[in-house]
DNA sequence: TTGAAAGCGGTACCAA
DNA sequence: TTGGTACCGCTTTCAA
């Protein structure tokens, strides 16, 4: 009932070696017998069944994106780019491969599942994508199923993610740190000394390093911390709504929020509106990441852009072995400062 | 080198059928050889050959998520919705099945390809979702498509798209044209006479559906259509921000702007703000889809309410076939009006 | 340049 | 309840 190669190589009259070579390309068939063969793939509608391919070449056309949240246009943007490397060109029968972006919606487990997933369909290749959750069993347990996909001959790629240990994965990272600290400094800079912070989920290594940057950058200011201004919550806008209002509950007088991302930005946006507070001139706002949302919804928002499509996409060639990854994997890739009319103290 | 079901028959002292029957857990196992397997599974840390499974029992635990934009909102919130549905429980080996999004960037071509991919995958399911391209050639293309799939066994399921002859394929359509009549009429009965639309991409069904629901409302209100009151653009914020900008430049009277989506509502808002117009003042904006993004960047905006994530989880649980397809194959689903502050005309 | 054939690792039917 | 065993459809040596 379905077409198999077999079918093709009777069309053809040719072996089914003969239409298998065609169709991979990967090695020299005459130009009178590739036609026959292309012809009759064409007559039949023969499509390659990616199972049994696979199984016999002991790899397959998949690629895994992992992130964590899909409905993030952060992860959307890094998606988009990494698939637009992958889904081009090369690889085998039909020079295509499926780009598929799993969503662990930030849970270790899901992440797990998705890895192991991926680990049973032999895939090509593995891009996680994001903060990673700092837990020390989860975190053993990822990088024991990175090193066990790393040995399966998965390539592995981090992007925007911290090293693994052992597992012979490429990591290119972002320099939380260094941003986060950029931007609180900016900040400091303007004369702005009673700061808000609206951090992400503890256990996330981005919120913990974005975080570091900020403690770091009071600490040269001279600026005491302040617990009761930095307040947890997740990576979006919700978060940052209420996460505001809080923070404000607790101490009306601030004139500079910092948020964790762009989403948690714009969540804080909204509700200093609503608290009527004008942005930036009764408070600063500053996000991270530069999505294109939080430009509209605060045109004075100051935020540190990553480049997250540059990274994406080249994690998304490291990834098809198209783009030599240095040893040791790439460190830091650097942000920079967009000033959008931020502006110094007003009040008080 | 890799381990095998063989290597874990082994191990039990039991035959691989015994071991593939344990692992599937659709076939009677006397608990202590199941506790031997489990543990043999466990002592070599087996994980499954998907391929060489897939192979075997001619399906795969492949599902395939189809998104036009996955950076977009709007088709985040429905792939996820779809995914925790389908990552959840049921399927073969291990319970799990892979849900795979793929982005197809609009493009009937990538459109195509990835379709392939998943035949070639023989995916347990295809979910498409969102507008359909309505060029005819390309229609007839994915039409065929759709079919061939349906014939191999997948599962196909359009949710937000609408239905394709002859494809046995499960169809839950948006009522894109009720929506957007309601919207219009809405503004109509506030007064409003002078009306902008931001459409979307021109070959597209949802463009289509939502203008001709303008054009009816317009039309049942007595306000004459004036084409130069109609621009098209991508489903994006950029393209509102354009076509805002282009639609006051053509009329600088207008009162009311109706976007396609929210996201372009969002572009729109950005636009007028910066030409120094209040919303919803001055002109009354109206969106579609009510993603919370749209609702921070104006709180004053009216939008249409699709149910987004209850469709995209009946579609879920559709495709893993846990819920009925609704009769004939097609659900119409309706949208709500959301009334945010919109307000009556004010100017001229 | 092409063909023959031995797997790849499970699944599921048929027996026992 | 369990085992034996033909496949599933393609890839890839090895020979010709």
């Amino acid at each position: 009932m379905t077409v198999t190669l077999a079918d093709v190589a009777a069309r053809a009259q040719v072996s089914p070696a003969t239409v298998s070579r065609v169709l991979n390309g990967n090695y020299p068939v005459a130009a009178p017998t590739r036609e026959r063969v292309l012809r009759a793939v064409d007559e039949l509608d023969y499509v390659l069944n990616g199972p049994a391919s696979a199984l016999a070449a002991a790899t397959s056309d998949l690629v895994g994106i992992l992130v964590n949240d899909i409905a993030d246009p952060f992860f959307g943007i890094m998606a988009s780019a990494i698939q637009a490397e992958i889904g081009g060109t090369g690889g085998r029968a039909g020079g295509e491969r499926l780009a598929v972006v799993c969503n662990t919606g930030g849970s270790p487990e899901q992440e797990l599942k998705y890895l192991t997933l991926l680990q049973r369909q032999r895939a090509a290749a593995v891009v996680l994508t994001g903060g990673a959750v700092l837990d020390a069993p989860h975190a053993a347990a990822v990088a024991a199923k990175l090193r066990k996909l790393g040995e399966g001959g998965t390539r592995v790629v981090l992007c925007g993610r911290p090293p693994v240990p052992d597992a012979r994965a490429v990591a290119l990272t972002f320099d939380n740190l260094g941003g986060a600290r950029a931007v609180t400094e900016h900040l400091a800079g303007l004369g702005h000394r009673r700061l808000g912070y609206l951090a992400g989920p503890e256990e996330r290594s981005t919120t913990r390093h974005r975080l570091e940057g900020h403690r770091a950058a009071l600490a040269s200011a001279g600026i005491e911390e302040d617990p009761r201004r930095i307040v947890h919550g997740q990576f979006d806008r919700r978060s940052g709504y209420q996460g505001a209002l809080e923070l404000l509950r607790r101490d009306r007088s601030l004139t500079a929020l910092v948020a964790a991302n762009d989403s948690v930005a714009a969540g804080a946006c909204a509700a200093l509106r609503e608290s009527g507070l004008r942005i930036p001139e009764d408070v600063s706002v500053t996000g991270f990441d530069d999505l294109p949302v939080a430009t509209d919804v605060a045109p004075g928002l100051t935020t540190l852009r990553l480049p997250l499509t540059e990274a994406a996409a080249r994690a998304g060639r490291i990834a098809m072995g198209r783009e030599e990854a240095p040893a040791g994997g790439i460190g830091g890739v650097r942000g920079e400062l967009v000033v959008r009319g931020s502006t110094g103290v007003a009040r008080g």
